[in-house]
DNA sequence: TCTGGGGATGAAACCGGTTACAAAGAAGTC
DNA sequence: GACTTCTTTGTAACCGGTTTCATCCCCAGA
């Protein structure tokens, strides 16, 4: 037999908005009552039933995660941000569920959906405005609440980084595929390049798969035809790590003769990478409050998260004229 | 405003009680009246309420999903059980929510639970059988529901395809930490070796980690080491990828001099790779089957999935003997 | 002493459904 | 024609909480 507010009430000698009010505590109960009714509730373990709350309080204590088909939900930092997400969900008593490519035969059961920005985008949010239910994305997009991390000022701040130590001869790997994040990171790192005015900036941007492999065959095929940066500055930390086993076979010593930049922040993909770190828990809170916030309302707020540098050991002064 | 069943009521002249059995078509309505309140309904667009609906009928309708810390949710074979299982619950109309580590302070919103089998999870089964709430486990364990590929089987059945094309000597990679699938795929494999008549048999095993990056130092050390085996038995298709970069970084001819077969049947990791394939929709299916049974009750099953073997193009009859 | 204000509490409505039960007709049986 | 039986439907209780409103009580101030 399942333990009801109204046994709690009888045990206590009051009445059930008493209890009511001792859980949630919005208006005052006298000290010995509060006790009193607390006391009882522990003895017999007392958990008020979720569903019934969210049905006489009109929310549903869900967030709904969306992600996209085309979201690499294997590479590690999708991973990372999951997790965190669940953590933060944790903290604030919500549950997380995930939704399916196709929702529009899923009840909603959730107040607010978190969706991660990929392609068809568009689609998916009009059919969440139809249902009245708020969205928040991961990513960048105009006229809808986002957090996202600040990947511009990243790829800026990449390119002062390795400026500062003296490198001259820059490469940039990145990803093929056109994704705003990608595009953003390459433009601010360029537009710092561009606007200084060091003498001898040489710069080549080449392009191809997201993953370890994809920046192997990129460092490595780089390297063969000819480029000789002394700076590299990777879109993602596993296009670093390819580099870096890449530069290891070709004989190339790191941070020697070239230094590596990778972007993200894994550290526990190859421990002592340089890298523009993403604040990740940042961005799962940030995500969250939106989301939270959002409930009911209908306000559209932007969150942009700082990143800051790991310096790591792949990244060292340019070395002296060869 | 929202619709409710009352409104559908008031509109089509007849009582909530009979919306309700439309809606549910568990009790006979006269066909015209039935008729009637669904052509309101689509009028007004009305959607039941989940969560009352859920008070009033006791389930929640939603199967939580507790994965393990020691789970690799970066595995491409953990991704897919993933996606399978929400395919699964959105053709049964249930929603799946994840659970974080800790569930103790977790308030059950949940009517049964899927457990990846990990370490430590003989604490939280306990954990939930305290709370009343039903476990089915993805993996092997003794008392409680399970559903599992037939990990065993699958061992047999690589050993059976490697001797029958002419294979002798052989090499089984696989990873080093123990688990009970590493353990029976071997023993399946071990066994048929063992128990064979066939002259000249030579097996050799060898632990690693269970990754590409794995698979290969595994191959390419034990070939360096002097290992020359015409067949390679891999205990994840990770692994086996890994091992077949070795072999052609090596110089050797797959399957001209050497075959390789996996296990898992992820064919879009490295297409034409032999595997051992378990049935991931199947698998996904039962669990959530068994889940679903398992809610209210009390019964114990286990379900073990069969495997089958994708021949691909890594595996070839072995070699004339040199 | 009378009055007013504020804190503590109980009663009851409400959230949006399901379902046991009863009642009203319709149809079938003797 | 009276009695059964079956189908269809309405009524009201219920699921387990929250919340509005009214009431009661106590104490300060005039």
């Amino acid at each position: 037999m399942k333990i009801t507010i109204g046994e709690i009430a009888r045990q206590a000698s009051v009445s059930k908005g008493t209890v009511s009010r001792v859980i949630n505590g919005k208006s005052t109960v006298a000290e010995t009552t509060r006790k009193n009714v607390l006391a009882v509730m522990k003895r017999l373990g007392y958990e008020p039933d979720p569903v019934a709350r969210e049905l006489s309080m009109r929310t549903k204590h869900t967030l709904g995660i969306w992600v996209g088909a085309g979201e690499n939900r294997l590479s590690p930092y999708f991973n990372l941000i999951w997790r965190a997400l669940l953590r933060e969900m944790q903290v604030r008593a919500t549950q997380v569920v995930e939704l399916p490519e196709d929702i529009s035969h899923v009840r909603t059961r959730f107040d607010v959906v978190l969706v991660f920005n990929s392609d068809g985008v568009d689609g998916r949010l009009e059919l969440l405005r139809e249902r009245g239910v708020p969205a928040v994305l991961i990513g960048h997009h105009p006229g809808i609440s986002c957090v996202a991390p600040d990947d511009m000022g990243g790829g800026r701040l990449a390119a002062h980084s390795l400026l500062s130590l003296g490198h001259r001869n820059l490469l940039h790997l990145t990803v093929a595929c056109e994704v705003q994040w990608a595009q953003d990171r390459a433009d601010g790192f360029t537009s710092v390049l561009a606007g200084s005015s060091l003498p001898g900036i040489q710069a080549a941007t080449v392009k191809g798969e997201a993953s370890v492999l994809g920046g192997y065959r990129l460092m490595r095929d780089a390297w063969l035809q000819g480029h000789r940066p002394t700076g590299v500055f990777c879109a993602t930390d596993e296009i670093a790590v390819g580099a870096l086993g890449a530069l290891a076979d070709l004989g190339v010593q790191v941070p020697g003769q070239v230094s590596v930049l990778g972007f993200d922040g894994l550290v526990e993909l190859h421990p002592g990478l340089a890298s523009v770190a993403q604040n990740i828990p940042a961005i799962a809170h940030q995500a969250v409050s939106l989301a939270l916030a959002a409930i009911g309302k209908d306000t559209v707020r932007q969150t942009i998260v700082p990143v800051a540098l790991i310096e790591g050991t792949t990244l060292g002064p340019a070395p002296k004229v060869s």
